[in-house]
DNA sequence: AGCCTGACTCGGA
DNA sequence: CTCCGAGCCAGGC
C-alpha cells in the first residue's frame, strides 16, 4: 500500500470490525476481544464494543458479540439486552439458567 | 491541547 | 461466587 493518504484508515478498523462480526455464522457467538484479533487488533476489545455501539447498519449481527464470560455486555434487565438474547436464542442459542452462553459449544471461532 | 467515559479483558484478594 | 484495579484504544466536550 503505497501512498496512503489519511482519510480511509478509520473506516478500515470499523471495516475490519464489521467483518469479523459478519463473518461469525448463525448460532454462534463471539466475544469482544475475539472480535478485535479476528479485526487484527488485538487487545482492543473495548473499541470493538465502541464500534458496535455506533453501529449504523442495521444488518450487522452485533447481537452474536457477547463478553468473554459468555454473558451479555448489556443489562439483560435493560431493553437492549433483553432483545440481543431473544435474537440469539431465535437462532438457536441456548442460555444457561444465569443467563450465560457456554462458549465451548456456540463460541466463535 | 487535555480529561473522562465506555456494548472489554485479566489476574488477584 | 463477587469486587477491585490496571491496561488498551477511540470518541466527545
Amino acid at each position: 500500500m503505497g501512498t496512503n493518504r489519511g482519510s480511509t484508515q478509520q473506516s478500515e478498523l470499523y471495516a475490519k470490525i464489521y467483518a469479523a462480526v459478519r463473518s461469525i455464522p448463525k448460532g454462534k457467538v463471539s466475544t469482544y476481544g475475539r472480535i478485535a484479533a479476528l479485526a487484527d487488533y488485538p487487545g482492543q476489545a473495548r473499541v470493538v464494543g465502541y464500534a458496535l455501539h455506533r453501529c449504523a447498519d442495521d444488518s450487522l449481527p452485533w447481537h452474536r458479540v457477547i463478553n468473554y464470560k459468555g454473558l451479555i455486555s448489556l443489562d439483560t434487565a435493560a431493553m437492549a439486552g433483553n432483545i440481543q438474547q431473544a435474537l440469539l436464542e431465535s437462532e438457536g442459542i441456548t442460555f444457561s439458567a444465569h443467563g450465560a452462553v457456554d462458549l465451548a459449544r456456540y463460541g466463535y471461532p
